[in-house]
DNA sequence: ACTTGTTGACTGAATGTTCAGTCTAGAAAC
DNA sequence: GTTTCTAGACTGAACATTCAGTCAACAAGT
């Protein structure tokens, strides 16, 4: 099953690639069937390998699935950091953060699904490895938040109010919006959550926020 | 559900206890081991009857775990709406819904445990009976916010905000603390996810609040 | 009183399936 | 020729569900 592609270039799959092929092939049917549900079987025909390669790569299912779900929260962080750094403003940033946690991306990866935020919870109050990537990335967006809120501040863009309070409600506002986006509430669609989320935000930080579709409709609002 | 004795069958009180006892025993397995490691045999063990007597009661597996939610749902309501009942002001009665939903209870039931709402929220996304007790639950508990907001509004209580979109924000962001609570997220503990809520209530509502260990801290402030 | 029939509650021992993980052996790579 | 990969066949255990009844209570029928 290795390819090779013309001049003798590396397109042998490396140990490497192979992990991560069968990674996201896990984060898909994670995503589709559940965690619990999931099978090796599932998983290796997904990456179009056999059961037995999935094992020999990683230990135990387990593993396999503990992995997936890290390297997912890394990629997902990195993404973010990516696209912070790209905006201008400490109020652009915080509308980012808060569309990546409503709106669904314009280019969805495949294994990227909001249940999968709901199994990846569930799963992190029994097994310890979760929970410790958990508790990690929920650490890192709130400390991302506050040093943003921090950032507004001393740029004369946000009022004065607690970063750590502030990012602890907001984090914990997305998760709960992610809950009912997840689980397509009647009562709350991603768009309506956005806009609520951002004019918590703005309401707390004292901008006034245009829900117009243009990205940083914000006006900084001084005494 | 009650048992009329008189003319007639009264004699199912046995079964309905039985059941009750296994609902109940399922509950407890649930939130010990989460939802996907449940066996029945652990439920008949707990409830000291015989695998066999769970399926003899509940046809399958599913539908045992799926009515235990079904009920665990039920009785979290009807105590709400109990105490709700209990309380003269709107202000106290949205402390008591924020309380029950970040503070401990002072008289924990068995089978009772914020990572069941993990599993619980987890199920929802792929089983349609539980994501449909969900749904009407979250809608419940959103009216009922909605309603006291509205009541409080009439009574001079509260500020002038819109009552559904107060409760959509509301209820995520206690669910949101859910999860951090769930998890002994170590930058959110209870008494904290409480005080934030009610801050954020108090905020948004235009009472001031006072942290203080007594209920009902509360000055209302109009203009 | 005492058989007989009926029914609901209950159980222990199968049954059958589903899977995680192993084994073996062959193909590539070095 | 030795190490690294890979897959097909296999094993063993875990578990949900079924089955073939037992047991106790109660209700006529005699």
């Amino acid at each position: 099953m290795t390819d090779r592609v013309g001049d003798g270039a590396e397109m042998s799959v490396t140990a490497d690639q192979r992990r991560a092929q069968m990674m996201s092939a896990a984060l898909q049917v994670i995503s589709e069937r559940g965690y619990a549900d999931t099978r090796i079987a599932d998983v290796a025909e997904r990456a179009g390998t056999s059961p037995a390669l999935v094992i020999y790569y990683f230990k135990t299912k387990d593993q396999l699935l503990t992995e997936a779900i890290r390297q997912y929260e890394d990629t997902w962080y990195a993404v973010g950091q990516r696209r912070m750094a790209s905006l201008p403003t400490a109020s652009a940033r915080i509308e980012e953060i808060v569309a990546m946690n409503t709106l669904p991306e314009a280019d969805p990866e495949p294994g990227s699904s909001w249940q999968l935020w709901l199994d990846f919870w569930a799963q992190a109050a029994r097994n310890g490895d979760v929970a410790t990537v958990r508790r990690k990335s929920d650490e890192r967006w709130r400390a991302e938040i506050a040093q943003l809120v921090l950032a507004g501040q001393e740029a004369g863009e946000f009022a004065d109010v607690d970063p750590v309070s502030f990012a602890v409600c907001l984090s914990a506002l997305l998760d709960g919006l992610t809950i009912q986006i997840a689980l397509e509430d009647p009562g709350v669609d991603p768009v309506g959550a956005y806009e609520l989320s951002m004019q918590f935000v703005a309401g707390r930080l004292g901008f006034t926020w245009t829900p117009g579709r243009g990205r940083d409709g914000v006006t900084p609002e001084g005494s």
